[in-house]
DNA sequence: GGCCAGGCGCGTA
DNA sequence: TACGCGCATGGC
């Protein structure tokens, strides 16, 4: 049991914003894995309490995790003071971005595409429950299991993991647990490189296209700039920045580079968030 | 019952 | 290079 203070930190907002699928919400708190421990955590104002199943005396990996040592103000200083930009941050100040483990990201987002988050979520909590290992969880949870590594799943068969509802993108995933786990490409040697270079190593990944390898390269490696385009992005960008012309993708991918300054994967994040759920509650 | 979901890969012009 | 389409599945 640990307790961190923290500033500007919406947790339920950041756990559920589409850039992580196993967190669950039960009795108040929220139950996950990371980096292979039972966790829950608690929010209490500037507060964050957390509790794992065995006794922990380094918290340096779920810190990183949370990224409990970004000066939030500092990024949100940089985003360009535009109206929409302006009002998105309004709509949830405390909304951060996590640092994944970057395998179990890139497979969640390989799973993640024409699909609803809360779809992606199910698929996932198969692939864990029949590929991944038991994780010891304190009495009267709920069981967990970590995230399956992929030389697990590269001896799965497709239909194996069709069972778990991937559809069509089962072979991609098959496929790119396959890759990784002959060495093709090494996910640990993306780190340090420069953004293009560990895009285009991710890119030759089976269903790895532009939008997915952003979506690692920002929550799993945390390069500022990546800056993935899905179809809520593309929305906001078409809606709030040129709602009187048609604007192809290209043109807007280039308008996300440059427009957003040093820290425009955070504001991917406000504007994705802000899409989602304006118009609700 | 049609439409759409944090897309990608491939065929055709 | 630039579209258009098929691909599974489920919720509304």
């Amino acid at each position: 049991m640990v307790e961190f203070l923290v500033e500007n930190y919406d947790l339920a907002a950041t756990l559920t914003s589409g850039q992580a699928f196993r967190w669950r919400w039960v009795d108040g708190a929220w139950e996950g894995a990371v980096a292979g421990r039972w966790v829950c955590l608690r929010q209490e104002k500037n507060r964050i309490h957390a509790q794992t199943a065995l006794p922990v005396d380094d918290w340096t990996w779920l810190r990183h995790y949370l990224q409990l040592d970004v000066n939030l103000g500092k990024i949100l200083d940089t985003f360009p003071m535009d109206e929409p930009m302006q009002c998105s941050v309004r709509s949830c100040a405390g909304l951060r971005l996590l640092r994944q483990e970057p395998w179990e990201c890139l497979a969640s987002f390989i799973c993640s595409s024409t699909k609803r988050i809360v779809q992606i979520q199910q698929i996932i909590a198969l692939l864990c429950r029949r590929f991944g290992d038991p994780v010891t969880v304190p009495h009267g949870h709920e069981p967990i299991h970590t995230f399956p590594h992929y030389a697990k799943l590269a001896e799965a068969s497709e239909s194996d993991l069709r069972e778990c509802k991937l559809g069509f993108r089962a072979p991609y995933l098959l496929k790119t647990a396959r890759k990784l786990r002959d060495g093709e490409v090494d996910l640990k040697a993306l780190r340090g490189l420069p953004l293009e270079e560990a895009r285009a190593q991710l890119l030759q990944l089976p269903g790895v296209g532009i939008k997915i390898a952003d979506c690692v390269l920002l929550f799993g490696y945390g390069f500022q700039q990546a800056f993935p385009v899905d179809v809520w992005i593309m929305k906001a960008l078409r809606q709030l920045y040129f709602p009187k012309r048609r604007v192809k993708l290209p043109r807007l991918r280039h308008f996300s580079q440059t427009h957003f300054g040093p820290h425009s994967g955070y504001a991917q994040q406000y504007l994705f968030h802000y899409m989602r759920t304006k118009g609700k509650a």
